[in-house]
Order: C-alpha cells, then structure tokens, then sequence
RNA sequence: GGGCGGUUAGCUCAGCUGGCUAGAGCGCCUCGCUUACACCGAGGAGGUCGUUGGUUCAAGUCCAUCACCGCCCACCA
C-alpha cells in the first residue's frame, strides 16, 4: 500500500462508518462472561427516551468509550453495556405535549391507548439513541442492550420492590409531599427546581379571642383558609403573653391556637406565623409537635377546596386575588410589601408545586444509608474529582424517606394488589388468589414507582438480577460509572444504597462526574432554549475522531466548558495531520516490503534514538491520563509528541532518509506510528484503525491490539536533539529578521558541537556547515557560532536576544546574590539557577563579539 | 442560609505536591504553494495570572478578605 493509493487530505465521512460496521460484524464489542481475563465492566447510563442524543450524551458516552476501549487493549474483558430508561415522568410530559400539538389529553385517549402510544415512542426514539451511538463509535456490546420497560427488567424492579416490602422498610402513610398539580403526582425533593419569584408579601391581623390581635405574613394568603394555628418563637418578648390564647381566623371564622415554637425566626415578617399544617412542610412539622388539625384546603389540580366558601374550586391565583380583596374590604389586611423569594417548580412540567397532604408509598432510607456511609469510609467507591465525594456525602447523611410513589399513568406500577374483600397481597407477579380469602378478584395499586427506583439497580438489574447469571457473576462489581453531577443524589446514591443491600458490593469502584457543556454564550445548552448543538452536526462537518478528542480535552476539566467549535476543528486538522504524516512515512520506497514495526534494532542516528526516547514519554502520558480519569493530559500528550515532535522535528529529519528508502528510518517511524494509532485508539478510534490498517503489521484490528509500552529512554539524546532544536531556531529566526531567502547561507560551527547535531541542524535550518567563513557573519547566542546568509541585512533579532538576557541575568543574579536564598533554597534549585546565569553570560559574550 | 467550583493572552482553555524565562488551540501580524499536509510550514505581536492583605529565600501555585460568575444542598412563612 503506498501513498498514491492514499487520498490527500482525510476524509472522516469515508472511513468512519465502514470501520463501526467491521468491528460490530466480527463482534468486538460482544464480552465473553466465561473469558479468563480479568473483567472489566461499565453499564451506560441509560439515556431517558425523550429525545434525540445531545452534546451531554455524546461527551458521557464518548468518556465511557475511552476507558473501555483503553481496557480491552490492556487486556481486560470489557463489558460495555448499553441501555435506555423509560424515565416515566419525563416521557408521559413528552407524549402529553404532542398530544397537546394534536388537540388532545390523555384522559381522552385513554390508559390503553396511550399506553400503546408511549411504546410506540419508545420504539422509535430508542432506534434514533442506538444509531446515534454507532455514529460516535461508541464500542457497545449492542447483544445486551437493556431497557427499563423490559419484561426481565420489570421484573427485577417488582423483585426489589416485594424484598424492601418484606423487609418492612416499604410503608403506606400520609405526609406532605411536593404535589404536581399539572402531573397530578408527587414527586421528591430532589425533583424540585427552585426558581426565584418576586411576590408580595401580605402582612394579615388576625383577631385574637378576649380582645386584641395578631399580624402574620404570608406570601400564599390563599393557604389561609386551611390554617389550624398561629405560632410564635417561644423566645419573643412580644408574643409572650399570647401564647396558649387562640386567634380567629378571618374570613372562615376557625379557632387557631397560638403555640410557641423554635421553628419560627423572631426577624422574618412580624415573627408571629400561620400554621398551614396541610400545605407546607414546616408548618406541618409544627403542626406535628402541637398537634394541630390538619386541614386540605386544596384539590389535586391544584383548585382550591374549601366547601361553603366562595373561593371554592377556584384556582390557587384567583383565589388569592379574591382573598386579599376581601381582607382589605374587612380592614384585616396592613399592609403588602414585594418580597423576593424561591418557589419550587416541578423539574419536567415547570409547574409550581403544592405542598399538600397525600398518602404516599415511601421507603425507609436508615439502614441502606448507614450502610452506604461505611462502605464510603472504607473508600470503597473512589470519585473523580475527589471533591464530590463530600456532595454524596453531605446529602446521605441528611436523607430522609425516600417516596417511591408516582401518581402517573407511565411507569412501574407498583406490585401491590387488593382483592375484592380488602386483603393486600405484594408480590413479583399477580397473584393468583388471595392467601387470606381465596378471592381471585384483585385490583392493583394505581401508582407507578419513581423512575429513579428502577433506574437505581441498573448496574445488576441489566446483568439478570435476580437469577445468578454468568454476566452477574462476571460484570458484578462493574467498574465505573461516568455522570454529570447533578445526578449524583438522584441516581449515583442510590445505585450504591441497592447494590450494597442486594448484592452486598458496591455496584462500582470509581465514578467520574464529567462537567457540563456549555453553550459558546454561556448559557446551558437545550433544545428549548435554541442552545442546543447537536452532536451529529459536528460530526459531519469534522468527523466523531475530532469531536471525541475534544470530549477528552474538556470533559473532566474543574469548571463547565462553553462550547467553542474552533477546538474541535483544530482536532480535526490533527486528524488530517496524521493522515499526511502516515502517507508521509508510506510514500518510502520499499515499504511494501517492510516488516512490522520494532524489528530493526540499530538507532545510532541521534533522531532516532530522541524520537524513541519521546515516544515512551508520550506514552507515558496518555496512560497516566487515562487511568486518571484526567483525559486532557492524554490528548495533549498525544497531540504534541504527535505535531510538534513527530511531524515537526523528526520527520523533517529523516524525510531524506525516507526518500532513500532507509530501512531504520522507515523502522523508526512505523514505530512511532503504530504505538501513536495504538494510545490515540481510544480517543479516536475511527482515524488511528484506518491509518494503523495500512501499516505494515501483524493483527487484524488495531481495536483488539495491545496497548503500547515503549520504553526506550535516552536523556543524552534529548539533551543533544534539545542542542539542535535550539540552534535551528535561532537560525532561523535570524534569517527572517534580516529579510534573507529561506534556504541558503553558511553555518560555522566551533569544534564543541558534535558532527551530528551540526549536521542535522543544516538539514533542518537550510544551511550549509563551513570550517571558515569568508564573511564576519552573525554570532549565534545558543552556541558558539557564526551564520551567513546569501543576503539581507540587520540584526534585530539579535538585539531583542541580547536584551532579553540581560533581563534574565539581572532577575537571575538578584536572587542569586540574595543571602537567605543561597541558605534556604535546595541546592538543586541554586545550582541550576547559577548554570542558567553563567549561560547568560556566555549568551551575552557570544552576541557581543562584533558582526558583519 | 450552608457548601463547592471558577475568575490566567482578543476568544476557549492547560498550568499536579510553590522554583515560570506563565503555555496550547483559535484569532491577529510578517514571510513562504520547498515533491506529507495551505486542514500546511517558518517567524512574530499579545498576559503586572479578579481585589486587597499575609506566609515564604521564592506565589498563578499556600492562607485570609472582598468582588463578580456558575453549580449543589437547605422546612424562613
């Protein structure tokens, strides 16, 4: 194969899906439970079927693909498995909406119908979520592609849900929860988006019984109506002597009794509060410790429900409107000011909640908790960055019941049955009959269950949990679980709360929590807000290698990235490079014939040994990164041995070489070469298996080669190639200062450089090596020499050099001259310190011999 | 109200345990189509590293403070 049959500049779109078809035909992303090799196992996170695949996909799934690709080549069996989440209340929004856009509910269409119609999404958008996972190269084992919805998969959420339930740790009770008026469900607290709200705060007088009266404050005057008493901190001089009286409440005429409570902060409005036991969360906690009546002011549209008052049915704003009116009218209301504060909004309709009263399946979080705490403090779960192990833990230890409980028509639904004469039976599958009176006729429990229950046993529950399966036994515990941090307590949390209690591990030894992608103006990136960029685009203009290296330069950068579609064009320049530089190497008369790489041995040309020995610390570089989950480091370490080693240096050292057909040239850079495709594989899969193809080589996918360890190091090399690097760009900056050709001129060179670094910097600088000059000629700074250029004149090069040392030197021998510096600093530090400045100085003599 | 992160060239970002002569990509300026690549090559301009203090022989790097920006958690109506 040589260059001719290699198209000039590279063209992803060719190449890319030919490759993914290749690999998935002969099933190399298939994992063999029984394989000898250690395993190695990452469970996608399920994408919710909403939509189509977005940028925050393509970075999360991209970062999973480098780790596994990465241990497949390090000689892992890797289980990389794919899946999605029916992530009901999510989907019901979703369908709602198009049935919205078609002038329907889903009351009208009914729970069969609709029913149908989420399968039909689900068929399709699932297809769209797979296809695109193929076009990022995403390697999955696509034979065990998981679903929440799947019959096995349902089964292990109602087998979760019957061994919580038997375990006692499953209750049915009334509590206040966050109510979705327009989901007409609960959902919990992580589930609520608080946005800040300008509202009016209404200062109310209510009367108080034997005379007198007090003033509360309240943004939500209509929850008024369901008040049950007034409360005071028992600390405030001011109210002392109220509590245990009983104030009346304006408008419905309830007695309320005043308590004293610590809850209530003597500073906010006029210290004294409404008791809504029914509508708030606080209130209801006082209410609890006074035992006040709990009423419910409000239906589960959020209307108002107050039978007999003239506010009754209306909606919660209206209602308000009517109720401040009316206080007014009776003189009860003193005064409004604007308040500004934050009112919690349901994370997928937007809607504003209200806290009510509700009965509620819920789960018991204690013992899962604890458990979770000490697996932490026995550093069983390592994060990346290290920091968000304290934003895990700040918030288990805080953790209350969990309600599991979802009033939607979308989901799980949950595995409690009643039969006709009242009995409960909880079990996976429906019960035959009822164990306590024979009855066959059963009804099941409405609700569904939160998606996140279902989603928290993904990593055993898609390997055939319950039954002891092979993948089980193989994949469990997986390995590592990559997520955006906003999802640590909703899902990471609780993966590792079930997989200590059913499986007794925790379900990964690391996560990675990615940062976020930003759109280019900072905002965040969504669809509805017309941030969005959608991955496929990018790709058909750059190409998925381009697009992944740059997932890998920002995805665990210490702050969110805005986008910036320059970087992943830049990488898409380096794909062309390697291209060029592959063809470059191919294009070496009598390569068809050459051995695989690493074959010859004999590196006495100083480049060769430099470019090895670079090599290996290249190398070096992309593993740390990778197994440091710091890919940044990898890809820069790959771009530049790449670019500014390989292709700038070293192939513009041996390209004459090459042109002779030199066989060890030709070694060195099919070395170079294939350990580059090799540690590039994982970040860009496409371009280094298509390079590496057309390599001379043994194997037959670069995919299932070995990851590379070179370990030539020479520093004496280094430090000599350093030598030439240093006096070719001084060359070469002379020659354009002083406006001369861009080849020619005469280089002489003092006795202490060797021949083979003055022989490769007259290659590389355009020059040739003379004993003598016959002109004065420019001395060079870097090392004793002169340069003489055909013609072209001035040396302000040389001034600008000349002045920058003697900054050097000065700032240099300050310190040196400093007593305390010489006492304390390591002798290391002061002894390179003094080898800089008696460089300098040396510079400076040499630039201070006169010229031409 | 607590907690975390960020503030480094015009833009987007690197700078690990203090030693930096502060880097990269893009953009900008000047040359150059030299048989790998103009998706290129060579040279160059551009930064008192958010503020104010402190620790240290030495601070972008550590500590404190303030100012913005962003996120997470939280039962102040």
């Amino acid at each position: 194969m040589t260059q001719n049959e290699m198209p000039k500049a590279f063209d992803p779109q060719a190449i890319e899906a030919g490759w993914y078809a290749r690999w998935e035909a002969d099933g190399l992303f298939i994992a063999d439970a029984k394989s000898p090799k250690e395993k190695y196992c990452i469970c996608l996170p399920p994408p919710n079927i909403t939509g189509e695949l977005h940028m925050g996909h393509a970075l999360n799934h991209t970062v999973q693909d480098i780790c596994a690709r990465y241990r497949r080549m390090t000689g892992r069996e890797v289980l990389f498995l794919p899946g999605t989440d029916h992530a009901a209340i999510a989907t019901q929004n979703v369908i709602e909406r198009q049935l919205a856009a078609e002038g329907m509910t889903k009351e009208q269409l009914g729970r069969d119908a609709f029913t149908s119609r989420v399968d039909e999404w689900y068929r399709d958008v699932g297809e769209t979520i797979v296809s695109q996972d193929r076009i990022l190269g995403i390697s999955l084992d696509w034979s065990r592609l998981r679903f929440t919805m799947d019959p096995a998969y349902v089964r292990s959420v109602m087998t979760a849900f019957v061994e919580f339930y038997d375990r006692g740790w499953i209750y049915r009770a009334p509590r206040i929860v966050n109510w979705c008026p327009h989901d007409r469900s609960a959902i919990s607290d992580l589930e609520v988006e608080w946005k800040e709200h300008q509202d009016t705060l209404y200062f109310i007088k209510y009367p108080i019984e034997g005379g007198g009266d007090v003033t509360i404050a309240t943004v939500r005057p209509e929850t008024m109506l369901a008040d049950t008493g007034v409360a005071v901190n028992p600390a405030d001089g001011r109210y002392r002597n109220l509590v245990g009286k009983t104030a009346v409440l304006p408008l419905v005429g309830r007695k309320l009794p005043i308590v004293a409570d610590d809850a209530v902060e003597t500073e906010f409005g006029t210290g004294a509060l409404k008791v809504t036991p029914g509508h708030d969360p606080m209130d209801y906690e006082i209410g609890q410790r006074h035992g006040l009546e709990i009423v419910n002011g409000m239906n589960l549209d959020g209307s108002m429900n107050v039978p007999g008052l003239p506010y009754d049915g209306l909606p919660a704003l209206e209602a308000r409107a009517r109720i401040v009116a009316d206080l007014k009218k009776e003189g009860l209301l003193v005064k409004e000011e604007p308040y500004t504060h934050e009112v919690g909004h349901c994370d997928r309709c937007k809607s504003v909640i209200e806290p009510l009263i509700s009965e509620q399946w819920w789960l018991r979080m204690e013992e899962m908790r604890d458990k979770a705490l000490r697996a932490s403090e026995a550093g069983k779960v390592r994060w990346h960055p290290e920091r968000y192990e304290n934003t895990y833990l700040d918030w288990l230890r805080g953790l209350r019941d969990w309600n599991i409980g979802r009033q939607l028509w979308l989901g799980h639904r949950v595995p409690v049955y009643y039969c006709a004469n009242g009995h409960t039976t909880v079990s996976v599958h429906p019960p035959e009959q009822c164990d306590e009176c024979g009855s066959t006729d059963f009804e099941q429990d409405s609700d569904v269950l939160d998606t996140w229950f279902s989603s928290a046993l993904w990593p055993f529950a898609t390997l055939g949990w319950p039954e002891d399966t092979e993948d089980l036994k193989a994949f469990y515990p997986n390995d590592l679980n990559v997520t955006a941090r906003e999802i640590i307590n909703l899902w990471v949390s609780r993966m590792i709360m079930t997989g200590l209690e059913f499986m007794g591990d925790v379900p990964f030894a690391d996560v990675a929590i990615t940062a976020q992608v930003q759109a280019a103006d900072g905002r965040r990136m969504s669809k509805s807000l017309g941030t969005g960029v959608d991955p496929r685009k990018l790709i058909t203009k750059y190409g998925t290698d381009a697009l992944r290296a740059w997932v890998a330069s920002v995805a665990m950068s210490s702050q969110d990235v805005r986008f910036d579609e320059s970087r992943i064009e830049g990488y898409r320049r380096f794909c062309n490079k390697l291209w060029n530089a592959t063809r470059l190497v191919l294009s070496s008369p009598g390569v068809d014939s050459a051995d695989s790489p690493g074959v010859v041995e004999r590196h006495e040309h100083l480049e060769d040994r430099w470019i090895l020995s670079r090599l290996s610390y290249a190398a070096d570089a992309v593993s740390a990164g990778i197994e440091r989950f710091t890919f940044q480091d990898s890809i820069n370490g790959a771009y530049s041995f790449a670019w500014n080693e390989f292709c700038d240096w070293y192939l513009e050292a041996v390209k004459d070489r090459l042109r002779e057909g030199d066989a060890v040239a030709q070694d060195v850079a099919f070395q170079c070469l294939d350990t580059l495709l090799r540690f590039l594989h994982p970040i860009m899969p496409f371009v280094t298996e298509e390079l590496w193809s057309r390599l001379p080589r043994r194997g037959d996918y670069l995919m299932r080669n070995s990851w590379p360890e070179p370990q030539f190091v020479d520093p004496g090399a280094e430090e000599e190639f350093q030598q030439v690097i240093a006096i070719v760009e001084e060359v070469r900056g002379h020659r354009q200062a002083a406006g001369a050709p861009a080849r020619g001129g005469k280089l002489q060179l003092d006795g202490s450089v060797t021949g083979s670094i003055a022989n490769l910097v007259a290659r590389l600088a355009n020059v040739e090596l003379v004993d003598a000059l016959d002109a004065p000629g420019t001395p060079l700074a870097v090392v004793a020499g002169r340069v003489v250029f055909p013609y072209g004149a001035g040396d302000a090069r040389r001034e600008k050099e000349r002045k920058r040392l003697e900054d050097d030197l000065a700032r240099i021998t300050s310190r040196l001259e400093n007593p305390d510096f010489q006492e304390k600093a390591p002798p290391e530090v002061v002894r390179n310190l003094e080898e800089r400045a008696a460089a300098a100085r040396e510079a400076l003599n040499r630039l201070a011999e006169p010229d031409s």
